[in-house]
DNA sequence: ATGGCTGAGCTACTCAGA
């Protein structure tokens, strides 16, 4: 089974890309993030036609998660998380693997900058609530995958110069002492389990030849609970859409689990 | 390297992203 993350800056946007994308690498489930629109305006029909069936939550301008599949997915919820502010951040869903029922958790956290505003509170107060509920979820389910952009630099290596980041809400400690605390719940970063000193990233910025400069950033991320490890095959960042016209600042990371 | 680039909503410009 393959699963794929992508946080793709707009889904109208970059609905070409994207097409253009799952017919090159053929997921059996696409987690999106920030797709930017309402579930009104989503584009179900370009899913459609290529066999995909779309569960959407959406918000208008910002954010945004959803998850594109072609086989089963059952149990949609879009309440994970209680969010105060309104945002819609996390979709939910099972999928049967062999004997397994895995539930697939889509997310997308905060950004959390500036650091000295009520940004960086909300994304604190989120991850702590999140990982309260993950840690819930755990005791009932022991097969879980969290995937999204987690908004976090998770160790030095994750980004081409960490000391611009260490005052960051990326790069904090207390912020990456959350992605920690996740992780010893019971969980592997699938990629950084996989590739223990290797540097790449997901995400470059727009500005001034990021890309070409590979000035990037590990952010997006697949967790998966310890039960599940022995499914793993594979897991791989997937370059190529960023260096496309029109990309999104994130490229793709894919999971494949058997 | 604390600037500059992109998208949404809207139609001039702000907000948000990381």
């Amino acid at each position: 089974m393959k699963i794929i993350s992508w946080n793709v800056n707009s889904v109208r946007a970059r609905i070409t890309n994207i097409v253009e994308y799952i017919k090159d690498e053929n997921p059996d489930v696409l987690l999106l993030q920030e797709i930017k629109t309402q579930d009104e305006n989503f584009p179900y029909e370009e899913f459609k036609k290529n066999g995909y069936n779309s569960y959407v939550f959406g918000q208008k301008s910002y954010n945004g998660v959803a998850i594109i599949s072609k086989i089963d997915i059952e149990k949609i919820n879009k309440n994970f998380i209680k969010d105060e502010s309104k945002q819609s951040r996390v979709i939910t869903g099972e999928v049967q693997l062999k004997k397994k029922k895995i539930e697939l958790i889509n997310v997308y956290v905060p950004n959390g900058n500036p650091i000295d505003t009520d940004k960086y509170n909300y994304k604190k107060k989120w991850l702590k609530i999140f990982i309260s509920n993950i840690k819930k979820k755990l005791s009932k389910n022991s097969n879980l995958l969290i995937a999204g952009d987690f908004n976090i630099i998770p160790e030095d290596i994750d980004v081409y110069d960490f000391k611009r980041y260490e005052n960051d809400a990326l790069g904090k400690l207390e912020i990456r002492k959350k992605f920690r605390e996740l992780l010893n719940l019971g969980f592997h970063d699938i990629y950084r389990f996989k590739n223990i000193n290797k540097q790449e990233y997901t995400f470059w910025d727009y500005f001034a030849g990021s890309w070409q400069k590979n000035y990037g950033m590990r952010i997006d991320h697949f967790l998966l609970s310890n039960n599940l490890i022995e499914n793993i095959k594979s897991i791989n960042i997937n370059k190529k859409p960023r260096s496309k016209l029109k990309p999104s600042d994130h490229t793709p990371i894919e999971l494949e689990i058997n």
